[in-house]
DNA sequence: CGTTCATATGGATATGGGTTTCATTTTCAT
DNA sequence: ATGAAAATGAAACCCATATCCATATGAACG
């Protein structure tokens, strides 16, 4: 039961879902792996991408991070190590960054503050080497 | 220069915008800022609301959060000190955190990833000692 | 003081991500 | 097989925000 489904039911669609979130090794919005999906020819309706997503967000199997504009982007997580990511402005790319020293410092302010259920979402962004001007 | 207007052109709309915003000691959304200034008696349109709130940030006078559903945010900042909030996700409040630890951590990773121009957003929440349920 | 003109305003309309609805289809248990 | 429960998906909706554009307003100049 702890497999990777999250769901009462495997279907066509969620088992395609899982796939092409795992084949993508970026974060990726709802919408572009509904696309990508619709392209590769899988059947599956934009409706169930995001339910799915959804399900798989509460179920804790994929990162995912606010971009502008409320869009949220999705990531399939490998293993469970890994939470956050430097995320370069111009070509989208992402890399996991060591967070330690965040989980700790966020430990210790929801200890001392006394709020209850604290969580944090820390989100880094830059540009990266490769989409740096040349002259600078 | 460095006035707090942000604007070419000072007007009753855009001096009413900052004074509610400036009485405003949590942080707000846009449609509830114009809701607030509205039911004081001030005349103002939503969207000049949304454009001063804009101009705000851009100016960087203003702290902005994420809201769940894309809703932004935004709070007065009365300093330049501290940038970060733990918020209630019952009630709202919200109260500054000393985040120096995630400064630095930030300042770290940007020089070792080979990254330009890396920004940071880190937000915190969870359920402030007043909301917490009696019996848990 | 009044004319001029660029800029600000704000209601209407559009946009865009996301969610809800509900009729239809699929799956599971019997 | 069969019927109940759950999943699907197209269309309709929601809601924050952005854009349009006609009107209003402040500033500069005479």
């Amino acid at each position: 039961m702890s497999d990777l489904t999250t769901q009462q039911r495997p279907t066509r669609q969620r088992s395609a879902l899982l796939e092409a979130l795992a084949n993508c090794h970026d974060f990726i919005s709802a919408q572009d792996l509904h696309a990508r999906m619709t392209a590769e020819g899988t059947r599956i309706g934009l409706t169930t991408v995001y339910r799915g997503l959804r399900d798989l967000e509460a179920a804790d199997a994929v990162d995912v991070i606010q971009a502008s504009a409320g869009e949220r982007l999705y990531r399939w997580r490998p293993g469970d190590s890994h939470r956050h990511y430097l995320i370069c402005r111009a070509c989208g790319s992402s890399r996991p960054v060591d967070s330690e020293v965040v989980e700790e410092w966020a430990g210790r302010i929801a200890s001392d503050s006394g709020f209850a259920a604290v969580e944090h979402t820390v989100e880094l962004t830059g540009v990266c080497a490769g989409c740096q001007p040349a002259t600078e």
